[in-house]
DNA sequence: CTAACTGCAATTAACGTTAACTTTTTATCC
DNA sequence: GGATAAAAAGTTAACGTTAATTGCAGTTAG
């Protein structure tokens, strides 16, 4: 074929005119039903396509989400955090169930993301996805709220109302963690993440550990909390520098898979054993957790649920629906590491 | 501000033309710098932003590439291919680097995407990456090309020379992989992948391992192939097979790092140890694989590398520039499960 | 002093849809 | 059989750009 068809060509060749073939081709009910027929089979022998630009273009939508993933600039790519990827995967399908399409975008924290997406029509939403806060991450969001942009970003809920949060409940994530040390007998715990300001995520989950002892009478120890990002390595350093301080301690909750992974590195090199002589818990239930030596028991986020939930979300701002913050229940999925038998070994 | 600004707002305070704006914003020589200045301070001042259906409309192109992965069917939407994921943001990155945006979306294989996203000019290209053949997959790479759709497929090369391929050369690394073997002094290998045509990419992997066996004088026991696909199970069962056989082996050349894993899991369960009884190699170089236990000696493909390239050749081929299949070498990735020394721990 | 040129900006015609309005055709009722 | 409504189609005006064409000063050349 010479070029794309268009509608006109259509019209051309069943005889009608050009917008009744709009309409046939859109199901509309003011169109003779035998018509309509004849119309989509030139279509669809025509190999016909309507024109997205033009129609989004005319309509004023574009039926398009955007998921900006901002993260911590790395060095190296391919180390994407997992349960990003993880939440990609169930964002992407949630997308399409819903009829619309995903543009994707990771994020260099300098650009100016914000003005982007929406504005110039690509989408009519945005998910974001990151961890922690970032430098101008908050000014960002103001402005975004300023603009009238239809987001919604994963996470706790956030201090301004205005702005619509999905999150899992890192709180009762961290209390379900320490719980099910303390019922194996572990209290001597310590904790591996930052539990600052600065990752909401992590402080969460660090108070919900701490509120879980506090329930049996325990006070958590600070001097036991040890600063870690979520990476493997951090969970290394941060590992050894617990060790290093030669405090005692039974089990070991950290904040993320990668750090528990990290941790448990660090822990084999020096001969402490998994989970003889340390039960630890670790944060996400990535795909590495269950590959882990011992299988990592772990609070599983569940992404699938996550991906929809955000989906929904941005679409009933988009179609100026109610819509209020949303917290996820957290499930504790429990392997060999805490000296609970692998039921998959 | 009541609703978004277009360029004939800005043409407004400006006081001059709607085309001026246009020409002034894409700094065109043909307007006087100073009127172009100031046009594009009010514009930013405006927050204005190009509507992209209008400019993708008029120009006839989206600079949007789709990205369509194509998976086996599987019931965990949070299981895809790790080694799919780490090419997404490859391919993620080097599209954002060329300045093109980029749609996500996992295929069903039932749908009928070939026609979608090109014709509908969503996107000026298409990037398929897939394990394997399936089904109608030949009919609907056929379909894509009498349509010319621009499109790069992740693979081996294609038997019709007019598909544009871009993958690993499976071939060395099946060579490199037993080559490693063999240099250890292991050389009863027992290969788990699957072998036939369905998987061409396993496929390779074995032949150049039977290749590299011959180069040594040693013949591969067609006995000791067993199939698997890319899944930890299949790895599993695979290894599991294998020793049901009661065949005699001391190493394992595993078609995937997935498979890998699985088998360990397997050989560990039976009491045979890694490395000491038997060596093994997996392939991808996933994340996991250096969390495995013990770390996974295995074939790196390059995605940070591939995903450039992908990109690069697609939008060659959209550029009408001249473009030939790119055959990426691969990498040994030398860890502990062959009893090389991991330089990690 | 007119003709040709130059540098800058305005006009205008697409791009391929959708949706509001109009018009034509067909069916219905007294 | 003619008024009336309903069904089905046609006309037309956007949507917000870009690019080709035209217009208009001011400058230069013959």
């Amino acid at each position: 074929m010479a070029s794309k068809a268009t509608s006109i060509d259509i019209a051309y060749r069943a005889g009608v005119s050009q917008s009744t073939v709009s309409r046939a081709l859109r199901n509309s009910p003011l169109v003779n039903p035998e018509t309509r027929q004849r119309i989509q089979a030139i279509a669809k022998e025509l190999n016909y396509k309507v024109d997205k630009n033009a129609s989004n273009l005319r309509t004023q939508n574009s039926h398009t989400l955007a998921l900006l993933i901002c993260e911590d600039p790395t060095n190296d790519d391919s180390l994407i955090n997992p349960f990003f990827l993880s939440m990609l995967g169930s964002i992407t399908r949630a997308t399409a169930q819903q009829g619309y399409d995903l543009l994707v975008s990771f994020q260099q924290l300098s650009s100016d993301w914000h003005a982007d997406y929406e504005d110039s029509n690509k989408a009519d939403g945005i998910i974001l996805l990151g961890y922690g806060d970032y430098m101008d991450y908050e000014q960002k969001l103001l402005k975004l709220l300023e603009q009238d942009t239809h987001f919604v970003i994963w996470g706790a809920e956030h201090n301004n109302k205005s702005v619509l949060s999905v999150g899992c409940d890192n709180h009762q994530g961290g209390v379900s963690a320490t719980e099910h040390l303390l019922s194996l007998g572990v209290s001597d715990i310590a904790f591996l993440g930052d539990a600052s300001s600065h990752s909401p995520e992590f402080r969460d989950r660090y108070l919900g550990h701490v509120s879980a002892m506090k329930a049996k009478g325990i006070k958590a120890d600070k001097r036991k909390q040890f600063d870690a990002i979520n990476t493997e390595a951090s969970g290394f350093d941060a590992a050894n520098l617990l060790l290093d301080k030669g405090l005692s301690f039974d089990g070991i909750f950290a904040a993320s898979d990668l750090i528990a992974i990290g941790a448990m590195r660090a822990l084999h090199l020096r001969g402490v054993r998994v989970p003889d002589d340390v039960a630890i818990v670790g944060y996400d239930d990535i795909p590495v957790a269950s590959f882990a030596n011992p299988p990592l028991t772990t609070v599983k986020q569940n992404t699938r649920l996550a991906g929809e939930i955000l989906v929904d979300s941005v679409l009933k701002l988009i179609r100026g629906q109610a819509v209020s913050p949303q917290l996820i229940q957290t499930e504790l999925v429990v392997r060999r590491s805490c000296g609970e038998s692998d039921p998959k070994a």
